[in-house]
RNA sequence: GCCCUCAUCGUCUAGAGGCCUAGGACACGGGCUUUUCACGCCUGUAACUGGGGUUCGAAUCCCCAUGAGGGCACCA
């Protein structure tokens, strides 16, 4: 193996599913190391026994795969749980803490967490930032609390040179002395990456600038252990179109509003259990504030139909968008390929992506764009390749579309390409070809009833009727005609359409028609001309 | 409160002292095309946060102000 080697690692910690920022991280982390013939590593950090879970782990690879992010060591997906979960790894941080402690730069520590606080409400009050020292007076007393090990930071200015950034640096007065092992026995995230890192060869630390001022503490403790950090870069953070922290709270707000409004329309709560499917007293603490669980938010929002904003990855992969659109609109988030390049390929951005050129300031999530996009690559992609973007999307959601056969969902592809930002809106907008459609009133007024809809429709009726072989070739040439019928060029296939689709939007009536069948088609027509009575 | 970072159209961005009358994309407006909805094509509106320097010349360099964001946990 080259020493010289670029190996860069995405470490999510399993507390939940993969966010859009992680996301980006991960692109960021795999690209660099991917463009450089260097590896990528994958590291869960569950170093926090309460969070962390198994199935949150297990979420994160998956939606990695659906990326296509894949890494070069780290956890088996579907295995047990290895050496790339840091919980697997205690002896080793031990071994680290233990020479820390022999040589003094670490150090015991006993306050309570109400203790902590009390320091830390003092400070407040005399207006000055509360930082724990080794040497500062009034530290409790041995087996008088737990016992936590501290690291003691130097007290000098550090200054690093982030590769984004360019140099930073804090003055010694700002660093305090962070825990680095836990009560419980668990060393701190500090800690875990900085020994991590450092054991696993990572050469370059790419992450959000959220982890900004953490990199003096990780500095410290390198020094301090007598290792050579990595190159660290800090990438700008991405924001809500309206400024705010995108996170998982925005589904559960928007949740709560739409089960406020059903609410205020006059109807119970009662009938929003019935329909969510969510036990009472759960929907209530829900509703409560007092679980931000966003399992039930998504049932609320299915239950009355109301959108979500999407947050973690599988927000966007149930919605229908494609792991290359939102790859490729994540990556442009903070970095420019420049020459005015926009939709990028894989490879492409392999070959355009460097360091230098991502950017310093933070952007916002434009989902107008991204849903753009979507639809670009919608429509640029082969129907070989959406259908198997249709197979992920199906696995994950529960269209009318999932069971269609193979030669059906190529049908529809080929006739929402052109027409639709996401799969979602796909699989919603073609229910009407599985399922009896709920008649749009509004258009079955305007287009069937009103003026001499009924009579043109009893026309078409005849003329389709007339056709043997329900194919293409004879069903286009009485489209054309239909076309001509009535007064107004255009009306009579809307009156079709109506009565065959349920509402005024569908794709092509010939395709459309084409695909129901002859039966289907022809006993959609004599209902509606049943209903017009 | 303290520390750190950032600052170009509504949004993502290009721009490394003269190529800037500031370019591209999304969104938005107008038009063409059209069996609906879309797609597509043409076209328009729209920005260098403010103030001081430096320089023959500043969106680009420096300083200050302002604004925005991040961090200050036995969370990562």
């Amino acid at each position: 193996m080259d020493s010289n080697m670029i190996k860069t690692r995405f470490a999510p910690s399993p507390t939940g599913f993969l966010h859009v920022g992680g996301a980006r991280t991960a692109l960021f982390n795999w690209l660099y190391a991917r463009k450089h013939g260097g590896q990528f590593v994958l590291r869960i950090e569950d170093t926090d026994q309460v969070r962390s879970t198994a199935e949150s782990a297990a979420g994160i690879l998956s939606d990695l795969q659906w990326l296509g992010l894949n890494w070069d060591c780290g956890p088996q997906p579907g295995g047990v749980k290895n050496e790339y979960f840091q919980s697997m790894r205690l002896d080793l941080y031990n071994a680290h803490l233990d020479k820390l402690v022999k040589d003094r730069r670490a150090y015991e520590a006993y306050e309570t967490p109400q203790q902590l606080a009390a320091m830390r409400m003092v400070a407040e009050k005399m207006k000055r930032p509360f930082r724990y020292r080794r040497n500062m007076p009034g530290r409790a007393e041995r087996g008088s609390g737990p016992t936590v090990l501290r690291f003691e930071m130097p007290f000098e200015t550090i200054t690093f040179h982030d590769l984004i950034l360019g140099d930073i640096s804090v003055g010694g007065e700002e660093h305090d002395d962070i825990i680095i092992r836990k009560s419980d026995g668990f060393p701190t995230y500090h800690f875990a990456v900085v020994v991590d890192d450092h054991d696993m060869g990572i050469t370059h630390v790419l992450r959000a600038q959220e982890h900004l001022m953490n990199t003096p503490k990780h500095l410290g403790l390198y020094q301090a252990l007598g290792w050579q950090p990595p190159a660290h870069a800090h990438m700008p953070l991405v924001f809500n179109m309206d400024n705010t922290k995108m996170s998982k709270r925005d589904k559960t707000k928007a949740a709560r509003a739409a089960a406020a409004a059903w609410i205020k329309q006059g109807h119970t709560l009662e009938t929003l259990v019935e329909k969510s499917g969510i036990p009472a007293d759960q929907l209530k603490e829900f509703l409560d504030k007092k679980t931000d669980d966003s399992r039930l938010a998504a049932a609320i929002g299915a239950a009355l139909a109301v959108h979500l904003p999407e947050i973690d990855v599988q927000d966007f992969r149930r919605s229908g968008y494609l792991s290359d659109a939102l790859l490729n609109f994540i990556a442009l988030i903070g970095w420019s390929p420049g020459e005015n390049r926009e939709i990028l390929s894989r490879e492409e951005m392999l070959q355009l992506f460097s360091l230098e050129t991502i950017g310093k300031t933070s952007g916002r999530f434009d989902r107008k764009k991204l849903l753009w996009m979507n639809g670009e690559y919608i429509r640029k992609r082969s129907i070989d390749d959406l259908l198997h973007d249709l197979a992920a999307f199906n696995a994950v959601t529960n269209y009318p579309i999932k069971h269609a056969t193979e030669s059906q969902q190529r049908d529809l592809l080929a006739m929402y390409q052109e027409r639709t930002g996401t799969l979602a809106e796909m699989a919603e907008n073609s229910r009407f070809f599985f399922e009896e459609p709920e008649m749009d009133a509004a258009a079955f007024k305007k287009h069937v009833e009103s003026g001499n809809g009924r009579v043109l429709l009893q026309q078409i009726r005849d003329m389709l009727d007339s056709i043997t072989d329900w194919s293409k070739d004879q069903l286009a040439p009485v489209i054309e005609k239909i076309i001509e019928l009535g007064e107004k060029r255009g009306s009579a296939p809307q009156t079709l359409r109506v009565a065959v689709c349920g509402g005024s939007v569908s794709p092509p009536l010939l395709e459309t028609m084409c695909l129901l069948g002859r039966s289907t088609t022809l006993a959609r027509i004599d209902k509606a001309l049943q209903k017009t009575g």
